[in-house]
RNA sequence: GGAGAGAUAGCGAAGAGGCUAAACGCGGCAGACUGUAAAUCUGCUCCCAUUGGGUUCGAUGGUUCGAAACCAUCUCUCUCCA
């Protein structure tokens, strides 16, 4: 399978520039960019898709290079409904070197900041150079634009295609990048940098996006329990990412591995056969989270994980030994109980709940289970003389959600 | 600058003097059922509390026994006009 066809396969292309793309994206040899705002300071599972079609473009003989946005940061990318706060430069520039070292560990890449080339543009010769070149009308038919005028849009983030398209054009410019690749979100962003070198030097640049990862019902992908899920395993530990994986809906697992893996073809379909065969052994959710985890955190953190998995979904956490408890919860932060403390307040005090109130209704529902034991008396008094292994107390709430008490 | 409309809990959206801690929907959190899935059903979802209490409806003042609702001023948003 060649280079195109495989990223059509995998459902990776969403929107085109021109059709010859197709040819040049085979051939390679291409100098591309990919970017993202330091709107955070660490890169979660949505940065990870689009990262790795860099990547599959690097390994089919393309140049990537990363643009983290200290410039486009600053101002904000239009969302649908709503104007972004603005943030501080000290924010941006925190965020932007945490992305950028992240980055640069997981996958290697170049990265390079536009707030070098955006920062000493003055207005006069901003409006001069590249104004002229934006139609005003052509900016308001963009769909970003589109779907703001009912609720309002300031100039600033109005303003925010253009310097995007200006990235476009520096880049090719200083580094022969002739293409880009993004979500499909930023379509109109692209397509103002397109125009923009066609306009002002009459070269060609090209683009494809990629959908947006969801999940089945269209909401956002890579959340879990309202939690985002983070590439970095002191965020996110490597037990967390699996369950989240495992937890995929089905309908979904087969379109995350085309996205996030790099399983062949072959190897992917014969997953979904098997898959469809045995749902319940949820075999694709595993191979998804194999895949994933040993390419973010490696081989070692994964079986770490499933072994957590195991122990604690058995059930049978008053069975283990000391030394299993320490391997299966090695990592996770844990709550110290200093005294002995009625069971409501000490689910508060772990957070665990977050007022009284829900810590009660979390008992009185049997939600709470400690050391695999269902917790239904409101009175409970903690003492040391509940743990399981002599200083640890494990505290699961509904199914998966645990928290660690240790005593002092 | 002028004329209208609006601002209600995480979001959307009712409410037009006491029955309102505020309908309904979404989202979120639990429970049941399952496969640690989906769908479905049930409960919870301002804060603290065992009954009960405390703070809310853009902001600040006022009218009233009593205000999210009435009045005044202010702030912000939208639509239209020049």
């Amino acid at each position: 399978m060649k280079l195109f066809e495989e990223l059509k396969w995998r459902g990776l292309i969403n929107d085109i520039s021109s059709p010859e793309l197709e040819e040049k994206l085979n051939n390679g040899g291409m100098t591309f960019y990919i970017g993202t705002d330091p709107t955070g300071d660490s890169l979660h599972i949505g940065h990870f898709s689009s990262f790795l079609i860099s990547k599959r473009l690097k390994d089919a003989g393309h140049n990537p290079i990363l643009l983290v946005g200290g410039a486009t940061g600053l101002i904000g990318d239009p969302k649908p409904n709503a104007e972004r706060p603005i943030i501080t430069k000290e924010l941006v520039d925190h965020n932007f070197n945490a992305l950028k070292s992240q980055a640069q560990k997981i996958f290697g890449f170049e990265v390079v900041n536009n707030y070098d080339w955006s920062k000493d543009i003055n207005f006069i010769d901003f409006l001069r150079d590249y104004g002229k070149y934006f139609n005003v009308n052509y900016m308001l038919a963009k769909d970003t634009v589109q779907r703001r005028l009912d609720t309002g849009i300031t100039y600033t983030e109005f303003s925010y295609m253009i310097m995007q398209a200006l990235d476009f054009l520096y880049l090719y410019e200083n580094r022969n990048c002739v293409m880009q690749v993004a979500g499909q979100d930023q379509w109109g962003n692209i397509t103002a940098g397109i125009e923009l070198i066609r306009k002002k030097i009459g070269k060609e640049a090209y683009a494809f996006t990629m959908p947006l990862l969801t999940k089945a019902d269209g909401t956002k992908f890579g959340k879990s329990e309202g939690n985002a899920i983070w590439l970095d395993k002191s965020q996110t530990s490597s037990y967390e990412m699996y369950q989240f994986f495992l937890n995929a809906e089905d309908e979904m697992v087969i379109k995350y591995l085309k996205y996030l893996t790099f399983l062949t073809p072959e190897e992917i379909i014969s997953i979904e056969k098997e898959h469809a065969e045995r749902p319940e052994l949820r075999m694709a959710h595993k191979r998804l989270a194999e895949e994933v985890i040993t390419f973010l955190h490696g081989k070692e953190e994964y079986v770490e994980a499933i072994k957590i998995s195991e122990i604690l979904f058995s059930g049978e956490i008053n069975k283990l030994s000391k030394e299993e408890i320490k391997t299966a919860f090695k990592g996770m932060p844990f709550y110290e109980l200093k005294e002995e403390r009625n069971i409501v307040d000490l689910l508060v005090e772990a957070g665990v709940a977050s007022s009284k109130r829900e810590a009660r209704e979390f008992v009185s529902n049997g939600a709470i289970t400690m050391n695999g034991e269902r917790i239904e008396n409101l009175e409970l008094f903690v003492t040391k003389d509940l743990t399981v292994d002599g200083e640890t107390i494990v505290i699961r709430k509904g199914k998966k959600k645990y928290h660690l008490i240790k005593t002092a």
